[in-house]
DNA sequence: CCTTGACTATATGGTAACCATATACCTTAG
DNA sequence: CTAAGGTATATGGTTACCATATAGTCAAGG
């Protein structure tokens, strides 16, 4: 375009390395019209100019921001500086977006790795009585007695809500019985679903685990013969003239994610007595 | 798996909706033995636990961490705490990684929207003097009186340079002239092409701009006829009685990047003084 | 009890943005 | 002038699905 002298032009090959690219992605490009070498020859030869390589800094810029090429093209095929200016800013309120929300997940993922450090030191064995702070816990509705379509149903809505306002910081579902659930030995009979939720998100929405005294015990094993653990806990609290409390909160440290089978899962049980 | 009753499982439908995917991608999911149902009837009908959100959350973080679904199932079937610390410590330094780099381009995208700006409200048939301060610039090899091939070549190790160092931040590519061949009316030989870097890399490879008194002029359109625009300086210069120093600046504001064609460029040319 | 509408299933084809490979042609350095 | 290494096109494969078509199934109301 400029001039015939292929001099100061680079082929594909070399253009390519230049772009950090396979020759074959410039071959593609300029395939769907998206970027073309200034200089074809009448072999079919491609030559490009040291100029273009600004232009393909910028798709290699849009396509790390994820912008599928087709609008790329439609970019280049309209630019203009105005253009360049307003795409740049909404790309630059997206990127803004995509970092918060990969600090979220790098937090949600150090959260479990602590969780699961914790959980392989444990020694499940042991019942303790510990004094804990109090802790933010978003509800779900109440689940108590309720129908399997109920369970389901309140089950969706909490997770739902949960995702809706990321909530999720990586600590696991928990579970809540109530004291006369307990006595009965009506294991699986919860109350309330829960999650822990960050101080700064507290409000009217969310119930304050007390701080105080809790006996705190691990369940190796499927949910199903928690009930073995929980006779334990009833041995321990009467060992040490404690009683209980209102609820029971029941937290997996390992679960499906991590081992395979509920007879390797490890729950841990904090009963809050006084 | 845990018992016959269906009643507390969801159907393919109502568990995509719970995971805010569509239901193919379940269904897809079985097929390639990523994640499936922990029942199946003798209909082909999928119901899945709720258990298993917990597992589908995993394998969605995993997912927005760019990790191939290949990779998530053989972590899934291996899984263990001890596999699951290494690789979300893994992921959690790829993360940091990610992140540092969104960063990297946010700053070029922001850097390409203010030059853009200024270089649309610019009067480009003015001539000024200015003082500016001194600024770090990294100059390729010499490619004074350089042939064909040796240009290509500087230009490659020059760009390839930048690139591996990640020293683009937005501003474009200069280019120097020097003193003889502005007045020599020798436009495009240029010296060296120049990138500006942050001053945190300033080294003994990098090369200072003297601070001082510059005339800043403005070429719109190919750099075929930029001599027109050194005319004026030379004038400008002569009719302010001063004189050149050692080089000439020159740094695109509009290229092919905003603009279509050569005949739209916009020039930014700084003449050292004094 | 039966219909009907809303669900489920599988199967097939399509998508993006390439990569790999095969085959044939071209260029350039010795 | 030849041979090595580069270039071209063409084809098939990849990932993680989405869309659509067709057929079978379920559950609620009449």
């Amino acid at each position: 375009m400029v001039d015939g002298n292929l001099g100061k032009y680079f082929t594909t090959g070399e253009f390519a390395k230049l772009c950090n690219v396979k020759k074959q992605t410039l071959i593609h490009y300029d395939e769907i019209g998206l970027f073309s070498p200034d200089i074809k020859n009448e072999k079919g030869y491609r030559y490009y100019s040291y100029q273009q390589f600004e232009v393909f800094s910028v798709i290699t810029l849009l396509k790390e921001v994820k912008m599928p090429l087709k609008e790329i093209k439609w970019f280049l095929t309209n630019r203009s500086p105005i253009e360049l200016i307003n795409l740049f800013k909404e790309k630059s309120i997206e990127l803004e977006k995509k970092i918060d929300n990969l600090y979220r997940i790098q937090k949600i993922i150090e959260t479990k790795i602590s969780l699961t450090e914790k959980a392989i030191r444990i020694d499940y064995s042991q019942i303790t009585l510990e004094f804990q702070e109090e802790e933010q816990l978003f509800l779900s509705d109440s689940i108590l007695n309720s129908s399997d379509a109920d369970f389901l149903r309140s089950t969706s809505k909490f997770i739902d809500y949960c995702n809706r306002n990321k909530f999720y910081t990586g600590f696991p579902i928990g579970a809540m019985i109530n004291k006369e659930k307990i006595v009965q030995g009506d294991h699986d009979n919860y109350s309330y679903l829960y999650t822990k939720v960050m101080d700064n998100h507290a409000s009217s929405f969310t119930y304050v685990k007390p701080k105080g005294q809790y006996i705190v015990a691990y369940h190796k094993g499927s949910y199903k013969s928690i009930s073995e653990t929980y006779e334990k806990i009833v041995n321990f609290m009467q060992s040490q003239n404690l009683n209980l409390k209102t609820f029971s909160y029941e937290e997996y440290m390992l679960d499906e994610v991590s081992v395979k089978g509920y007879e390797n899962y490890l729950t841990k049980i904090m009963v809050e007595v006084g």
